[in-house]
DNA sequence: GCTGCTATGTAACTTTAGTTACTTTTGAGC
DNA sequence: GCTCAAAAGTAACTAAAGTTACATAGCAGC
């Protein structure tokens, strides 16, 4: 059951022996949708490899104001846990499934044997540590140097990627917390977004006309 | 010579085995004040180890403009060069020397070999992704979250604490770049700065009264 | 001490974003 | 179809940040 998920997508990431350690050791666990898989302050025990679905990462300050980092798609892992579990820290994320997920979870004590015995197990966390980055790089260069009706177009470019549909499910309300914006600043430029025609707007639905 | 240094700020995070072993392949180089490092683009040959000094890491977009990342200071290494080394990829920012520094460079093809050996350089390794995720997560926190005058006062103190100095040599236009914003809203907020009795202006001299 | 360049000061204005307060629309559940 | 709560629309205002344009100050080099 495991093996099939993770043979379908990361056959050719990982060496077989590998994949079979993964199996024997590896936790299946499916997400609902909006279900909290990393809060703030966790010690994580292991890392989640993500096999389907999307994953929200929010960074929130002491007030508990939250902004969004970026998204996780399968094949991806959150290098965030891997951080806090190698080391036995705290986690500095909240992660929470955008929708209905499946992750395997990967047992912390076998993280750093499997660095030493697998070379696609060292490419693929210092591929994943990049990868997570460089999309930090990326959301810094949208909050230091694009406009709030930039990033907003972005956001919502991005999250229809993510979720493989044009048309997205949310309100205004939650873009503003994801933007860590107010409600009334996002529904001004969604209406100028949709005078634009890029997206269309409907109640509780968005729906993107140009991407 | 190298040894040295690498004793002196290392001897507490790597094995014997690997500083020996550093030291054969390792390049010294000294960095003047300002010299250029890394360029946007540039693909790494090796990463470089900080064994004194200070190094800026500037963001910039495509049309040029920049923001500061995080200071490199001894200890540290460029997580980003380790990418570009380690995948032959392009390096996504830009490493200046801010003031006189002192680095090892260490060839691309030691970096896996040694992930197999040491359990000290893999920790490294890690930690360095680690800490370069949590100044990121700061940046961003610090761009989201806080008003211009907040991010100033963040500056002065951040720089002062890496440069080791209460006074620090810069412009007003110096600081405007690296926060991406005009030298005019800068002198500005200074001015309350230093209204509010936080910090003394000086011509090319910003002392810090209150940290 | 004069020249000229760079840095800094400052006023006035524009634009963008955030806030407050209220109205209107929509759809689920009765 | 009516009720009601949540969502969205909107106006009017405030605050923060960016812009323009010009004045003044400080220092290096003559």
């Amino acid at each position: 059951m495991i093996r099939e998920k993770l043979d379908s997508y990361y056959s050719f990431v990982f060496e077989k022996e590998l994949m079979d350690e993964m199996e024997q050791v590896g936790v299946y666990k499916k997400l609902r949708e909006n279900e909290l898989l990393v809060d703030l302050g966790d010690q994580m025990k292991g890392v989640p490899l993500l096999l389907d679905g999307a994953i929200k990462i929010v960074r929130e300050d002491k007030k508990g104001e939250e902004i969004l980092l970026y998204f996780l798609e399968k094949g991806d892992t959150c290098a965030s846990s891997f951080a806090s579990a190698i080391s036995n820290g705290k986690c500095g994320i909240r992660a929470i499934a955008e929708k209905e997920s499946e992750i395997v979870f990967l047992p912390k004590e076998k993280l750093d044997e499997w660095l030493v015995k697998y070379k696609s197990w060292r490419n693929f966390v210092i591929d994943s540590y990049n990868i997570r980055l460089n999309e930090m790089m990326e959301t810094i260069d949208t909050l230091a140097f694009m406009r709030m009706d930039q990033r907003l177009y972005k956001y919502l470019t991005d999250k229809a990627q993510i979720m493989r549909e044009t048309t997205l499910n949310t309100t205004h309300q939650d873009i503003a917390y994801d933007m860590h914006t107010s409600r009334v600043v996002i529904s001004r430029l969604l209406k100028q977004l949709e005078n634009e025609g890029k997206i269309k707007l409907h109640r509780n639905k968005i729906e993107i006309l140009q991407f």
